[in-house]
DNA sequence: AGTTTTTTGAAACAATCATTTCAGAATTAC
DNA sequence: GTAATTCTGAAATGATTGTTTCAAAAAACT
């Protein structure tokens, strides 16, 4: 009956994402997303819709990686307590790789208040990863790597928080070794 | 020989930063401030320049007002932990007010990656709060409020993290009671 | 191969963007 | 009061914004 859509959607949207990334939501063009998607404006009309939609889009695909990877670190069959500072580790390697720091978290700042499908997705990916996260920080209390006097979500809410500020640190202030102090220190405090 | 200019210098950036505040630089246009401002733009382009001027002028008189309350917090005479205290608190309540959130946060996140002198400025008024913390936090261990086992300076700059997580936190979940559960959790891990 | 349907590319769209222009109003100094 | 100077308001600027239009090209089906 009829022609196929010729660009790859997923591709389109992984570097729609990029740009979105980098420059925000109102910092970008919609010819900055066509040009780096390498589609005309027609065809994402057609197919995605428009630069909101497309927004929508590119957040969710970026909140999919990341439930990706949380479910990778999930099966791995180490102890808890491991897994976690692992997680940490990883969390300040990605801050001080000195990339576009989080792209939820600009997101959350930028677009977060006054848009309720924005902040839906948000606090999906927030909600998940905070399950990941107490589920973790529970189970090592059972393995007895951790302290159980608090409770594993207020710790999980409470790393999640700091986490967002690590980053705020590190876009001002370019300090990776500040960043890895305080990542020790949170280690060390919920270990006590 | 000439004129004098009409409109109030201090309050025009007032009302610019507020809707710089709450729009964010890319999403404000020139004609959302000059209506705020309640001046022709020719007048603006005339006195304090073009739109990244006026934003400039904008952050700075933020950061002034931050710097203002911490100085009157410095002059108190009651002991350093009951000052520390009260300041987080009323960071808390700041943030679950629920306004706008803090701009300097939204700031960071929008436009201090790519913006030099916005990020001198932020970082000016980081730095100064984090003297302001890590001086009390001092004091407050002197007069044995406070475990001194842990480097003042560290317990600033992880407070000041976790408090930018706290803003994050509140857009997205609008949960004052998760923001004060934190706040307690905080001031329980440092003071042990 | 021919018909049908859809995608594509380039151009056009009105709206809005930040910024400038300039004549006239306003104010100061003499 | 007059002259000099600067500020103000409204309009115009060209560039860019997000979005649409439409003819031609491309594929899928019979």
């Amino acid at each position: 009956m009829a022609r196929n859509v010729e660009f790859n959607e997923e591709e389109a949207i992984q570097k729609a994402m990029e740009v979105f990334w980098e420059k925000g939501y109102n910092g970008t063009s919609l010819r900055d997303l066509t040009d780096a998607m390498k589609i005309n404006s027609s065809s994402l009309y057609n197919t995605i819709g428009d630069k909101s939609e497309l927004y929508l889009r590119c957040i969710t695909h970026y909140t999919d990686l990341r439930k990706k990877d949380l479910q990778q670190r999930m099966s791995s069959k180490k102890p808890a307590f491991e897994i976690l500072v692992e997680y940490i580790n990883d969390a300040i390697k990605v801050i001080t790789d000195g990339r576009n720091g989080c792209m939820a978290i600009k997101a959350a700042f930028e677009v977060g208040a006054n848009n309720k499908k924005v902040k839906a997705i948000l606090k999906n990916d927030s909600e998940y990863a905070d399950q990941f996260l107490t589920s973790l920080i529970k189970k090592a209390m059972d393995e007895g790597h951790l302290s159980d006097e608090e409770d594993p979500k207020l710790i999980a809410d409470y790393f999640i928080s700091t986490w967002t500020g690590w980053y705020e640190s590190y876009i001002i202030h370019k300090d990776a070794d500040k960043i890895r102090k305080m990542g020790q220190y949170f280690i060390r405090q919920i270990s006590k």
